[in-house]
RNA sequence: GGGCGAGUGGCGGAAUUGGUAUACGCGGAGGACUUAAAAUCCUCUGGAAGAAAUUCUGUGCGGGUUCGAGUCCCGCCUCGCCCACCA
């Protein structure tokens, strides 16, 4: 018979919301450990069931380590502030207000049907101004501490929808709403100094358990490297803009490189675009291509700069610089493949060993002189096809010639710094966090603009700065902030005189940075959270979320900790000790899930069928948490058999003890416990089910065993195991108990199947206790019928023998 | 182009980290129960040969190390994800 789920599961989430079974303090004389699941965006969607499985993998290891005595903080929220809200605004005129709570709400109660042991208590949304308060708060400290700043900064600006966006909203060079080509744009931003923390953050990577693709992704995207900074003297300097006025000032166009061993090799320079020095450089016959290039490249598009098209363009601009060392003429040319926002937004060329600047010089027929040899005695190579990026050896190089690359390296950075004609310098593909953002739902900016004093930070007693209601979404360019009255009536918080407030939202990455902190307190007026509690709980001993998070969120929420450390607020750097990432859930077509392809599987759907503890147990038996994996709703049909199989068990309960079962069992507590430890899922409820099917076929099952084996179930299926605990005649909750342990020597067996082998080939296999000696196993193993067959006229040479796995009998 | 990861039955996957390959589940075939079906239960289920015992073969492909390789080493192929003009 099958157990109704509809009528128990319901039955054990009133009793444990009624109960508060999970709400946690800091409590002394307890070991205890922070498990975090990466928030939800609250989506009109509703949960999907990628979210199922990391809130249901971590669930089954807080209930467990409950079981154990530990003190588990597991709590949720939601990430609310978001584009999708503010878009759905524009073109609904619903007020994302109202969105965010109907999804909030939807998805409370969907991760409550899932029987999901979250502390409600400390549920927050990065949307509450009783959170957002605090984020504002936040950003005032990193003002106070010029770690946040204000800057003009080339953005992506989509021309269709009045906006800028964020690099994540920039699909293939496109605007992921309307579609429309996004193109750079000069404006005035607030930005984090993350730059200055880039060799910290690389560097604590080191000791963090986690994903080595996340972390070598980090360290891609801080992407450090070390080279020089190299002057090249400009010699050929006529006129200005302006026309006819000469200016013979001398100065310098300094480069940055990782490679001074190339230095001989250079054959001309090229500047960015947007270069300042192009004004100043470029000669009159130029003057006007020159304007239309870099006319040309601003209006680029992003899909033109970065696509995969790398067709490489530019015009020389008429100057020429010295080579610091030989003072030979160097042409100076502008080629947008010269990024201005890396290094020092120009390059030295070197065609001969580099693949962009070979492409370059052979498509404007550019020099080639090869300065690198692939060994010592190589002669220059006639004709080169392709860059030689490889190290080597010098050649053509004057006095350097003979030194290895890296010996190159040194020694021509510590000549030119020595001729002061460079340093050595790091370099990071890091930017700063561009933080403002020109939209409407997200946290205000607390900060107010006088004509008089500048940026003032607003006082902290007059946090939050509520988002104001009387605001258009519709799109202007500016943030619908803007068009708000009562937002704007406002004094300088310094002179007093009228003033206006930053009408800039926060980038929602900002409100995700520190929630952690913020569960250790969540509604605490006086400061984000007490210091006391965050010191008990943090770091996050366990964090568990997609791959998608790799260089945004997690580097983010690493900074803020870093911060946040320096300016004395929190006693740590890493935010989260240990990180796994679960895999993608897809389609049963095995594609990625998508409304468009009609292939989403609802989570509510699968618990109306088959139950809460089905959709949690198949999700984990799917296979390993990382890995991705395709959804069969026939594989959650077998769970649900399985589940069947326990309920059914209850009525073959009888005093007598069985031996095998009893054997069985302290196998299956050794496994799951040890499963559950290594995240193991799939395998721990494979264990499970290999019990539950020797149960079935047991004429009768003691209770002892029975009611142990409900608590091995009890954190994959927790409203099963409950009802069957009360159903046993238990009065307290089932996770009230202890969790098993295993007698070492119950879980071994008398005697195992051990495999014969004659060279290696399996003969046979005998019953033999795991404990027997090496000659009584070669005796016994010989005697198999069919191996004996196998030994017939050959002579032993060697037996190797692994006790209770094989014997294997070396012949001649 | 670069980085990371993965290739095991019809399918999802397991394999104590070098020791009986395919656990567990799905699907399939046959049987029991039933007037019948569903549900449930039992048996079988990598391929080839054989009545059977058994033998050969088999973890993407080709080599190697080893008594023994899905696992380690070398060389390929295919797929997936992420990043991508960073000097």
């Amino acid at each position: 018979m099958p157990y109704n789920h509809l009528e128990i599961e319901p039955k054990w989430q009133a009793r444990w919301d009624k109960k508060q079974t999970n709400e946690v303090a800091e409590t002394k004389d307890q070991d205890h450990l922070y498990h975090l699941v990466m928030f939800p965006y609250p989506s009109g969607q509703g949960l999907h069931v990628g979210h199922v499985e990391s809130y249901a993998a971590l669930d089954i290891l807080s209930r467990y380590q409950r079981m154990n005595g530990q003190n588990v903080l597991f709590p949720i929220g939601y990430d609310a502030f978001g584009l999708p809200a503010e878009n759905y605004a524009i073109k609904t005129g619903t007020h994302p207000a109202a969105t965010t709570k109907t999804a909030i709400e939807n998805f409370r109660r969907q991760m409550k049907t899932i029987g999901l042991s979250f502390d409600w208590s400390r549920e927050i949304s990065t949307a509450d101004p009783e959170y957002y308060q605090w984020t504002q708060w936040l950003f005032l400290k990193l003002y106070e501490n010029d770690l946040a700043y204000r800057a003009k900064s080339p953005v992506n600006w989509c021309a269709s929808c009045q906006t800028v966006l964020a690099n994540e909203q920039v699909v293939d060079g496109q605007c992921e709403r309307c579609k429309n080509e996004v193109v750079q744009k000069e404006l005035e931003q607030w930005f984090f100094r993350i730059t200055k923390y880039a060799d910290q953050l690389l560097a604590g990577l080191e000791d963090l358990d986690w994903p080595h693709k996340i972390k070598a992704m980090q360290r891609h995207w801080i992407g450090k490297s070390e080279g020089v900074e190299i002057e090249f003297p400009v010699i050929r300097h006529e006129m200005s803009r302006q026309g006819n006025k000469f200016n013979y000032q001398e100065f310098n166009i300094p480069v940055f490189t990782t490679r001074p061993d190339t230095l001989m090799g250079v054959t001309y320079l090229v500047l960015a675009p947007e270069h300042p020095l192009v004004d100043e450089l470029t000669t009159p016959e130029f003057f006007e291509d020159v304007v239309a290039y870099r006319a040309a490249a601003r209006r680029k598009s992003e899909l033109e700069r970065t696509g995969l098209e790398k067709d490489k363009t530019g015009i020389f601009i008429g100057a020429t610089a010295k080579h610091p060392m030989t003072g030979a003429e160097v042409p100076i040319w502008i080629a947008d493949y010269a990024l201005m926002n890396y290094g020092t937004g120009a390059v030295m060329a070197v065609p001969a060993h580099d693949e962009r600047d070979f492409t370059f010089a052979s498509k404007y027929d550019l020099p080639i002189k090869q300065v690198i040899a692939s060994t010592e005695q190589a002669k220059r190579i006639k004709g080169i096809t392709k860059a030689y990026t490889e190290p080597g050896f010098l050649v053509n190089s004057g006095e350097f010639d003979g030194l290895t690359t890296e010996n190159a390296k040194q020694k021509i950075a510590d000549t030119l710094e020595s001729d002061e004609k460079g340093r050595r310098q790091t370099n990071y593909r890091l930017r700063d966090w561009l933080v403002s953002r020109q939209r409407y739902w997200g946290a205000p900016i607390p900060i107010i603009w006088c004509e008089q004093c500048g940026a003032q930070p607003v006082p902290v007693k007059d946090l939050p700065v509520v988002l104001p209601d009387d605001v258009d979404f519709k799109p202007t360019g500016e943030s619908p902030l803007v068009g708000s009255k009562d937002f704007h009536v406002v004094r300088c918080p310094k002179c007093k005189a009228p003033a206006r407030r930053e009408s800039d939202t926060m980038d929602t990455f900002v409100d995700s940075s520190w929630y952690y902190l913020r569960y250790t307190d969540p509604h605490n007026h006086e400061t984000f959270a007490d210091p006391k509690k965050v010191d008990y709980w943090c770091p996050v001993d366990l964090y568990l979320g997609g791959a998608e998070h790799a260089v945004m969120h997690l580097l983010y929420a690493r900074f803020f900790a870093y911060a946040l450390k320096d300016l004395g607020l929190i006693n740590f750097n890493e935010p989260f000790l240990k990180l796994r990432n679960q895999g993608l859930i897809l389609g049963p077509d095995g594609d990625k899930m998508s409304k468009s392809k009609g292939n989403v599987v609802n989570p509510d759907e699968i618990v109306e069928q088959f139950g809460a503890d089905t959709i949690r147990i198949y999700e984990m038996f799917m296979g390993p948490l990382e890995d991705a994996k395709p959804w069969n709703t026939e594989g959650a049909v077998g769970v649900r058999r399985f589940l069947d199989k326990i309920w059914n068990a209850k009525d073959k309960i009888h005093g007598a003890d069985e031996a095998g079962l009893k054997k069985l069992l302290h196998k299956t507590i050794k496994k799951v416990t040890a499963d559950i430890q290594d995240l193991k899922f799939n395998t721990a409820v494979s264990a499970l089910m290999i019990m539950a099917n020797a149960m079935q076929n047991a004429a009768m099952v003691s209770s002892g065993i029975y009611e142990k084996y409900l608590i091995l179930l009890a954190p994959f299926a927790p409203h099963l195991a409950e009802e069957l605990w009360e159903q046993t005649g238990h009065k307290e909750s089932i996770f009230n108990q202890a969790w098993p342990k295993h007698d070492e020597a119950l879980a071994k067996d008398d005697l195992v199947q051990v495999a014969v082998q004659v060279n290696g080939k399996v003969r046979g296999t005998m019953e033999i206790s795991p404990d027997l000696s090496e000659s009584d196993a070669r005796a016994r193993a010989e005697a198999v019928e069919n191996v004996a067959k196998h030994l017939e006229g050959k002579k032993i040479v060697k037996v190797i023998y692994i006790p209770g796995r094989m014997v294997n009998l070396v012949v001649k």
